[in-house]
DNA sequence: ATACATCGGTTAAACGATTAACCTAAAGGA
DNA sequence: TCCTTTAGGTTAATCGTTTAACCGATGTAT
């Protein structure tokens, strides 16, 4: 049925060999016998099989990129990134969303690892990853791209500066006389939010101002998770006059909700968001943001999986630092 | 370097075939054996390769998504809805956004064909896609997801009905006594745009109001596009009492130059937008939109490619209608 | 005249699984 | 006792390429 080198060598009255040097440029073939053979490629429409090239050659010019949620614009933005970069290098990517389910993201990576792929972009569910050791400890090409875990100083990491990120946006709201700073984030334990609450509770220290783990709140990373999270944080902490919120989503969520509770931004509460979402500037009040740049990110991501997949001593992490676009909503 | 089958059949003393079955318990082997086996398999950590088990089986549990834009709301939940569905069903979803690139949308599905995915879901650049021709011929699972072509009736598709999105739209505009209705889109000679326009003409013309060319306006499908889009739409056409935007983040645009041009929404300008994404109810007004179901999309999409792989004669189109969400922004 | 490249191919062994067909020994049935 | 199953494995072909090694003929330098 479907129609393979053979094929095409037999009709050309030639071995497979003289096809796949046709084809693959790798001997000087005859113009005789070259045409002949270009000519019932064509007229067959043939493919090459990359399936068997890949297996005979042992690399499959695809990566895998892991993401672990979804329609977060950061997310989104930075697939993006990477996809666009894969593009230029001539690979294809291979798309798994673990939705925050580590078990998931194992075997993913397995499988991954399974059908070949040249190497692999993880934005890990956790900080538990030790499982990827026997990956590294084989020479498989891998990087970690916006999360990251501190122990696994063996694979290469592109992030933002999440500490400084946490920073600069609590700083940010304590210079303009903020002290009850409420902090929503989606996931715990992972370095994007670990990481900026560090930066926030170093921002306070620095301002003698005690730390009060009752102004975290967590929810799901989507609108309703941000109303929710508002919903359940005014009513223990009436108190707060400013938040730090880690996600577009969320950001969008709790507007809407401090709107019904006629909570007035930024006189009753400053807001300081997440990520430069589109909305952001004609939302009312326009929402500030501290933003790290997704789609560099993921593009830098894939350039230095590209630089391992070549070159295996290959050592480097980046971190990109966070920039602050002011706008109304924290009130400066 | 790499442990195989055959390394862990030389240390157990068996032959491959009996670890192949050991693997996939495609025979009974003994309890001994079996036990042996899985030892060695857990000492080396060993992972099958898939290249070469596709190869001998001839399928991949893997497919191709082939959009045409990307950081679109509406594409990003359509490949999640993907996604989803392709992580049930076991698969794995090799995603290439083509970026409206007729030609690489043409190597793509080569490129995906040669590493014999076993479908692919297609969102086309173009009405322009006869060369899918000798994959249909060939038998290949292919399904159009929101865009289609009309000519390429073998192909199933997963759209949503977008002349009555666009009927349904102006009809509510025409209602409300808006007789010039500015028309911002950013791709032609796609159906989902066509489609549309077909709509909004018929919608016209029931009221017996002609059609007017110029009051189409194409720009990018980013905030930019929507911004330079107003721009040119109103020096243009300064009577223009409505318009019908096909993007969300042309719309975020469109809204922040009318701001620019202190033109009120809804007083001077109504508005209604596509698709519903996450910021539109906060916005100042509210953004009403006619939306389709992108995640639903999405997961009909692979559901129907997955019919099709597993049934050849599979056939069936799906169209799934639109929904006005009415908020401030068209002034009802 | 001898040795040596070069040209234009071909042969056959990989790559790492799966799987139909075969085999042997022991058990079961009449 | 003899024939047939069955249980538990093995052999070897196969999937569709790539590619090192080989080969014969022709040209070229010494």
């Amino acid at each position: 049925m479907k129609v393979t080198m053979k094929d095409i060598a037999t009709e050309a009255k030639v071995s497979v060999a003289t096809v796949s040097h046709v084809i693959n440029g790798t001997k000087k073939i005859s113009e005789e016998k070259y045409n002949s053979i270009m000519q019932i490629i064509e007229k067959y429409n043939y493919i090459p099989n990359s399936t068997a090239k890949n297996l005979r050659q042992m690399k499959t010019k695809t990566a895998g990129l892991v993401v672990s949620s979804f329609p977060d614009s950061f997310v989104t933005e930075m697939i993006n990134g990477v996809e666009a970069r894969a593009r230029d290098a001539g690979y294809n990517l291979f798309l798994v969303n673990t939705n925050e389910d580590k078990k998931y993201e194992e075997e993913t990576i397995n499988l991954l690892y399974s059908k070949m792929v040249d190497g692999i972009i993880l934005s890990p569910t956790s900080t538990d990853i030790g499982y990827l050791e026997r990956f590294v400890h084989n020479g498989f090409p891998m990087v970690l791209v916006n999360r990251q875990d501190y122990n696994m100083k063996s694979i290469p990491r592109v992030t933002g500066d999440n500490y400084q990120t946490g920073y600069d946006a609590t700083k940010h709201l304590l210079q303009h006389g903020h002290q009850k700073i409420g902090f929503i984030y989606a996931v715990r334990h992972v370095t994007t939010t670990d990481d900026r609450i560090r930066g926030y509770k170093d921002a306070l220290k620095e301002a003698n101002i005690p730390f009060n783990e009752s102004y975290l709140e967590a929810g799901y990373a989507t609108v309703n998770g941000g109303i929710n999270a508002i919903q359940s944080l005014i009513k223990r902490e009436s108190d707060i006059t400013a938040l730090f919120i880690q996600n577009d989503l969320m950001t969008i969520g709790s507007i809407s909700m401090l709107r019904e509770l006629n909570i007035k931004i930024p006189e009753d509460i400053a807001i300081i968001g997440f990520g430069d979402f589109a909305s952001a500037p004609i939302i009312e009040p326009p929402v500030t943001n501290i933003v790290l740049p997704p789609e560099t990110i993921g593009k830098t991501a894939f350039d230095v999986l590209l630089n391992k997949i070549n070159n295996p001593n290959y050592e480097k992490n980046i971190e990109l630092p966070p920039t602050l676009i002011t706008r109304k909503s924290c009130g400066c």
